[in-house]
DNA sequence: AATGAATGAGCTTTCATTCAT
DNA sequence: TATGAATGAAAGCTCATTCAT
């Protein structure tokens, strides 16, 4: 009856990775046929486990899908985090270790952009979801929001809206998003880079010259 | 068995009205509740219609799903030629007559706007999704370059490259919708078209001062 | 108000006319898709009318069923009739010519033969077949019994049954036809005649020679 | 993971147990109301089971009739075959054996009859149906054949063609079959396998005497 | 914890029937 | 009499969920 600490470190970390191999391949699953057509069945046989595997260990399909979207959104943050963590010291510097981190391999790959977009096409009418995505965008934000101020007082460009300038970055990282989705062959994420750098050079001349 | 022309037409054209009223029905459906958990039945209610009435006019759900999104698609192109030709003569004019199209109450509508990103949020997995979207691309892009083209040509922007310079534009747009879909409390049409004319006024300066 | 008897019989001879077309459309459909997927679409389209026409002219699906198997057992007897009739005047003449009946064109049709083995695979649980049915082969074994029993009399086979061996060539001819239908290949209406004839040289020794 | 070969093939065993429930429940619905209206809802009813079963067991309706109608045939196979290896040695003997067969309880079932008859109506409009039924008749034939052919060469028979015979007798067990579902008055087993015999008598005399 | 057979609600689809024209 | 758009009941099928093992 009485059961070690060890033991039960040993079995939380046991569901923690099966229900992490769970949301893995329910992501393979809606990338390749939409959250609409994604039963658990998919799921599980995706996972090589049995059909009842997913309503023991997420209760609802509604849960799994939930936990997915905010998987997808936890490890965006945690990398923006660190790579603000990492880049130098300067405003520009980190803006720009941003707009890279946004079309690394790890983030603009194809089959986590297509579980983003099948989510955001969601977003409105299922409220979980805009909970989750909010909440990442309001983050994000903030630091964005801070970086471009910066930039603007340090280069006097008066005329602009440190906010505008900042969602309108942000809008565009998801519309070249949505193209290397649609777009494969006429988009890949170092021609995405330079799109964004477009923008970047456009309304901050003195610090990205080309 | 003699039908007169007059009672054909009437019959084609009551035949064309009943297949845009399901097509509207539809687009609220999936703006209210999403593509996944539009049913046969919403469409049919929301219309005033019986159960049957979709299979009887488009045969298969998938037909009346491909049906909306290219209705939406055409609707879409028809408003962009249609500006185009009524714009003034110049380039900038007619970009900037674009840029304003793409936030226009008829374009960037929240309801529409859901249905877009419903779409796009299946893109990967329907092929004919996809296909209609490229289409529609395709004939965007070809004028939008050539616009720029222009642009740069006058003004003497030597190192930009128009294609790039387009498609970020058009990925900027789709970015905005995407933030007025997401976010209603702080963007609407008016702040999002202000960012996307931060962008053109970044990289054409000359065409687009403040 | 007066309509002159005239235009009364035309009326009604066109009715008769249109309701034949239908039968006829019918039995085209369940040889080619069997009763269970014959739907009233398919018999309206085969028959090059519209839609609600069956329902105008026989009410219900079940009427025209019946009414097709009706008018395919009256053609049947019809036949019957006018075989005994024309045929000489002994039994065994007339036995033969109703063996020849069976495999003579205008009956032994595999359009017509899939049509009586589609009801007679429903007569078990369609009482209204059976009735049909049952009416005809009353009749057919009335006169079928009456001959054999003349030919039974007239050579002396002693210990043969007479309602035995017509049931026993009746069944026998239900069963070429099964062998004609399922494999047209291997079958056609002269071998199953001989193949019937050699049941009655077998009884009828006698009066069959070979 | 590790699941032992008892408990495997206790798994095959009861899903081939309850397949063949399922099955025998099918042909109880048959019998009962014809193929065309025999619902899932009803073979899931006889069987005491839920709605969806069948498509757990068969994936489609159609597959469900498709292994009903091998099963009957299969079964007749089987009977066939230990009819064969039981009976004496000479051929005589064997097609005798053979015709019992024919008109036994299990075979000579009307359920039976039912739905092999519900099956031939539409032989002639599904594929599958016909291929099941040929195999069955295929090798049915090449045994009466030979059998046939070794009364006729014993008798000297000498106008007799051995492939004629066997399948006008097995046309007429066909026809007896169908006698006895639609006019269960008037026929049963016993009068039906009298008027086979009266068949055999007739054209081998030598081999089959009062 | 894991399995997979079973359930049953809910979906798309079919189609006999109705009815305004 | 004839049309064909519309209806709605009923069918086959899917799948999230449950549960005995």
């Amino acid at each position: 009856m009485a059961r070690s600490k060890l033991e039960m470190s040993r079995r939380t970390a046991a569901r923690a990775a099966r229900r992490q191999q769970l949301i893995d391949a329910t992501m393979k699953c809606i990338a390749r046929k939409g959250i609409g057509s994604t039963t658990l069945a998919d799921v599980a046989k995706e996972a090589g486990l049995s059909q009842g595997i997913v309503n023991l260990h997420f209760l609802t399909k509604e849960n799994l899908l939930n936990e997915t979207l905010q998987c997808l959104a936890g490890e965006y943050q945690a990398q923006f985090e660190s790579t603000l963590a990492k880049s130098g010291p300067g405003a520009a510097e980190k803006l720009l270790a941003l707009v890279e981190l946004d079309f690394r391999p790890s983030i603009c790959d194809r089959r986590k952009l297509a579980v983003w977009f099948a989510f955001w096409g969601e977003v409105q009418s299922v409220p979980t979801y805009r909970k989750i995505c909010d909440e990442l965008d309001k983050h994000y934000d903030q630091e964005m929001v801070r970086l471009c101020e910066s930039l603007i007082t340090e280069a006097r460009y008066e005329d602009l809206d440190p906010v505008i300038v900042c969602d309108a970055l942000s809008a565009m990282t998801n519309g070249l998003w949505l193209s290397c989705l649609i777009s494969p062959k006429t988009w890949d994420r170092h021609k995405a880079k330079e799109a964004a750098m477009t923008y970047l050079r456009g309304v901050f001349p003195e610090h990205y010259k080309k």
